[in-house]
DNA sequence: GACTGCTCGTGATGGGGATCACATGCGTAA
DNA sequence: TTACGCATGTGATCCCCATCACGAGCAGTC
């Protein structure tokens, strides 16, 4: 459970186990206490939206609690989730940093709460921290690479199944167990994982069953359980 | 013409007319002075590869003269071509600053120049020169938005047609004409289009067909003529 | 000239998945 | 309870495009 030392990440990370990953956490004493002076807390409702894909960057927020997923839609209303957040991720950092538009629209899937550092507040303390800004360097690089992981799963592997295998293989290694299965947590609809995938619900829908009746996964209520790991490798690379 | 001016950024960067764009013009006398001793150029042949996918980062390639086409490939040969690169453009940047293995691989499409930065140097020179190292950054920004525009396209834009329409404004956009068409001198393959687009040669040459019965281009020999961007404009937001 | 390698046009075919349609299940509120 | 909204299963249909196949054009090279 990372959530409970996310709640604020400027408090509680000398505690924190996962600090290396966290952009902000293990600062100098007197960089946490300005990061402190200029960050600000909210508390957000299941569908809120942090930020709208367009709009001039605002600032940042630092997800301290609930989970939020990163779209981004067409004119016409078609929509693909580029990147689902937990907490500790920085959101809108990029737009913040380049001074263009937001990229992507943010909006929490379940409740929580985050920091909002304002723009002209980061930009100055990065100025003032080399450090922290060699980190954000690196975070946008990290960024970078996660996106073209993206590119590379949508043009070059053509069918939903092998996206799908390629989706259920990146989580099941969050889960690893000894035997070789792993059990996930479902929270996402068939229609948000249609849009991960850049698919439709009911191909999403069709794809569940097949994987079913193949003994590649199973279903225990919300539980997924992956039960073939390298018939899903296999799915992926071929 | 910009190829003249880049045959020798380092040189020629104080008359480069468009210096504001490259990552290394217009720099102090010093740090110019330090770039010079720490590059080597070279000549390549068309279809040499300055680095490869998956291959650990050994430096950044600073184009000078020619062409170079960025790609990844998936494992049963399916190429997509993420990028085409002029002189200016600095290559395999990301590899480098994350010291990550080249995610692309750079092929040159004609004979051309490059000046060859090793990692070590160039980063030892970036943590000497703040200012260059913060442009950096703003590359890496840049390289961002790029690959996340890739992403809309691939992802959002479901027809070869839009993808295609898509590509001739891109191409458009650089050779405004006063009556509102445009020329491109077209030195790509049918091949490589399907490859920037994600779709195969066939579809393609039938594409060109199609454009050409529309109205929407024309071909003088190797000259393409972008007749209706109004049009096309239509297609890729339909 | 002939040969080779590459690019380009285009027909025929087949399949995969988007789309439409409707039924079912399931939790919540009145 | 009934009603409603939302997520889910699944059949039927259809069309777009990948794939295969083959021929034509067009350099170079010996």
């Amino acid at each position: 459970m990372r959530a409970p030392y996310g709640l604020n990440i400027l408090d509680n990370c000398l505690t924190c186990p996962v600090r290396e990953e966290h952009l902000f956490c293990n600062l100098s004493v007197l960089a946490a206490q300005r990061l402190n002076e200029i960050k600000s807390t909210a508390v957000y409702p299941k569908g809120a939206m942090l930020f709208i894909e367009g709009q001039q960057p605002r600032g940042v927020f630092v997800l301290c609690a609930g989970k939020a997923k990163l779209s981004t839609s067409s004119r016409e209303g078609k929509t693909i989730i580029t990147k689902l957040s937990e907490s500790g991720d920085v959101l809108g950092l990029n737009a913040v940093v380049s001074n263009r538009p937001y990229e992507v629209t943010a909006e929490m899937m379940e409740p929580g709460q985050a920091n909002f550092i304002p723009r002209d507040s980061l930009l100055q303390f990065l100025k003032d921290n080399g450090e922290v800004a060699l980190r954000v360097a690196e975070q946008l690089s990290l960024n970078y690479y996660t996106a073209y992981e993206e590119i590379r799963t949508l043009g070059l592997s053509n069918s939903p199944s092998e996206k799908f295998a390629k989706l259920l293989l990146s989580w099941s290694t969050k889960s690893p167990q000894t035997d070789g299965s792993s059990q996930v947590k479902l929270t996402l609809t068939h229609e948000e994982i249609a849009e991960i995938i850049g698919t439709t619900r009911e191909t999403v829908s069709r794809l569940f069953s097949e994987f079913k009746k193949k003994q590649l996964l199973q279903l225990k209520g919300s539980t997924l359980v992956i039960r073939n790991r390298p018939a899903l490798e296999k799915i992926v690379q071929s």
